[in-house]
DNA sequence: CTTAAACATCGACAAGTGTAAATATTTACG
DNA sequence: CGTAAATATTTACACTTGTCGATGTTTAAG
């Protein structure tokens, strides 16, 4: 298996979390999405491209949407795709970034999921 | 309706992230809940308590998982007990922590839930 | 080539966080 | 009462993080 895991792989490698206690090294693959999720702005942006027609949104679209720097949601949108949660794509000058809801579903199947 | 919510009602009052754009008023509700487990540390003594047997755990059982101090451990409890994911109950010198499945259950159904 | 627009990176700083040592609190037991 | 055990609180400190201004990079249009 290779040490480089995509983060489906991340939350699909472990049983949930009410099922048997998650080793350290289980925990730290997955506390980088929880971190990610856990600011206020970036669970904004993630819902903002979530739920953007077409499953994607423009890094314009975003900034408007705050009012907060150009650099600083620059900054947020670079964790949430580091994470693995935002694809990003090139078009043109424009940056388009996706939700990858195969993370958000996996994440969510840890943390909600039921032993029966 | 009351402005103390449970940590069940701060999860349900949203649509699913990917449904449409979360307010800035409900991220905040719920990135607690986000921040709190976005700690290995945090995150294991979740799991700990939520696989434990009976679905509950006492403080002396959890200190020994970790090579942490007991005031370290003692404050992620904390922050895990403020945060509405871990009940606590003091039963003579002991105390014991219980997951709240419920709180757990409603945070992954706002990360996970599909459109359809 | 110049210029402008979209986005990222860098540098700096205030605020927040994880940790441990010391101490306090609560409970049980003689 | 006095002592010991289990847990919480306080204090302090190093480290991380969110933010912005300044600057860099890339692309398109004249």
């Amino acid at each position: 298996m290779s040490l480089e895991l995509t983060p489906v792989q991340t939350v699909a490698c472990c049983s949930p979390l009410s099922r048997e206690p998650l080793s350290e090294s289980e925990a730290e693959g997955i506390v980088p999405l929880l971190k990610a999720l856990g600011d206020p702005v970036r669970l904004r942006l993630m819902s903002l491209v979530a739920s953007h027609e077409g499953g994607e949104a423009c890094v314009c679209d975003l900034n408007d949407a705050f009012e907060l720097s150009q650099p600083t949601i620059s900054h947020h949108l670079k964790v949430l795709h580091e994470a693995g949660l935002l694809e990003r794509e090139k078009r043109g000058v424009w940056v388009y970034y996706r939700a990858r809801t195969d993370a958000l579903s996996g994440l969510a199947a840890l943390i909600g999921g039921q032993v029966q």
